[in-house]
DNA sequence: TCTATTGGTTCAAATAGTGAACCGACGGCT
DNA sequence: AGCCGTCGGTTCACTATTTGAACCAATAGA
């Protein structure tokens, strides 16, 4: 293993439950050699990756990891920073993968990847923005926001017509509270006849729904088996996509997700 | 030199200018063997401190980098401090702000914020740290602490020069006392031609300087009002950030600072 | 005082890093 | 086609860096 890999499994110690580690903590969480994490240690502190209390002699992160990551967020774009984890989303589920963010009150495309192995793919309309209420991810990302916002979203003049007919307030609250339970949104057939898409928010820095991540497929293929994958796949990325992105998923909400999770795998 | 210095410092030629570097940039800027860069971009990419593109193949900063600095915000107790004060305080300026803290005769970064309103904006190196006579922070510093300190900072042998040249010990005591009537320090183009800054200290639970907090800006956006509100904003901030680090402000310096706000409003 | 921690250092032995040469692919040019 | 330069990436013998048992000095508790 290289020594690069080494050091950075350090880095990956210190976490919020135990924020700062002298010497001795780290050879016994990792357990190798005493001098050879004291040089690790001593060289992430040269370079700024940890940085040492003078006086307890503990070690905690370092400024440069906050450097650099502002040099992320200004210089990487957004498509860069979740297409990895979005492209193997969508490997793993097979299916057409959107990451959206809200402008506004519409949810538009960010990055969106689509797999190639089935001859039946739901394929993507950048335009013609649905209303935020009549898509899975629009009600991922209201079931997740304060209800000002939810308010503020239902009050828009925008007119949409679904099969089922416009927006039904009361039954619309009941069905956000319920995905909030769930931890999840699903549509099927709502928008677009054949068509079923399952959703989860994705967290800013505040902790705030700022984005949405979706799979889509076509109906026929879902089944309660390949749903009940999916809603998993997407809530295994979802804390990883909201960190790439620079936010944080609040623990209650990943405590629904590892929760529903296990549902799902039982 | 340890292969995790070497490593790290790859990391560093990142910047606004070249978010993106493919193999042979990167081989080029640090004149390594290619196979040595190769396989230290590869480590770099296997932790996530670098994602490839896999269709360019070039590299940028990853993701581990986000979720790294944000655990410091949230773990590492300094930075949680100062953390949402310094944000509102780069807010309002619309400029860099850091706190940076003494270790040795440095000035260390502790914490930084930047705002993205300007399209110009004042970037932030780390490393070559320049010494406390040459920036508006450690001249912040020195104004606020015992002669003893001051001379003993100016016998430390590093050897720095400015556009003005080394350091003129008679004319830096006598700006010190005028930084310290004044209430707060000011560099224009002194270290970095059309970089400006103003700085202030911040004070520890004995009452003594231990710490700075500076705004940095483009020369070309000062201008008088712009400047007086900077001090402005750092003298209305001194006291609440050094509480927030445990510390207290000399009442004398927080009647300095009070008459020194009312004559820049006034 | 004795013992068990702590953080940190030393040096021979072993492992991991190094780099010149090489590969196939791509793109521009003649 | 053919040639040339450059791209990202790989190989493998050589060697320098990393490793870890043993060792300090300092501190804390029994």
């Amino acid at each position: 293993m290289s020594t690069i890999v080494k050091a950075f499994e350090l880095l990956d110690l210190f976490t919020d439950a135990r924020p700062s580690l002298g010497l001795s903590d780290v050879q016994r969480l990792t357990s190798r050699d005493k001098a050879t994490v004291h040089r690790h240690l001593v060289a992430l502190e040269k370079v700024g990756f940890l940085q040492q209390n003078p006086e307890t002699r503990a070690y905690c992160l370092g400024p440069a990891l906050t450097r650099l990551a502002g040099m992320r967020a200004r210089t990487v774009p957004e498509v860069e920073m979740v297409r990895a984890v979005i492209d193997a989303l969508s490997r793993s589920a097979g299916e057409l993968v959107h990451v959206s963010r809200l402008e506004g009150f519409d949810l538009v495309d960010v990055y969106h990847a689509a797999q190639l192995t089935h001859p039946v793919r739901v394929s993507f309309d950048a335009y013609g923005l649905p209303p935020l209420f009549a898509t899975a991810s629009g009600k991922a990302f209201l079931a997740f926001s304060p209800s000002a916002v939810v308010d503020a979203a239902l009050a828009e003049p925008r007119t949409w017509v679904t099969p089922a007919g416009g927006p039904d307030k009361a039954a619309l609250q009941s069905e956000l509270k319920a995905i909030a339970r769930l931890g999840y949104a699903q549509n099927r057939d709502t928008l677009h006849a054949g068509v079923s898409s399952i959703a989860i928010p994705l967290f800013d820095a505040a902790q705030s729904a700022f984005a949405t991540c979706s799979i889509a497929y076509p109906t026929a293929r879902g089944g309660e088996l390949s749903e009940r994958r999916f809603a998993r796949l997407l809530m295994d990325a979802g804390v990883q996509i909201s960190q790439a992105l620079g936010g944080d998923v609040p623990s209650d909400v990943q405590a629904i997700w590892t929760t529903s999770r296990e549902r799902i795998a039982s």
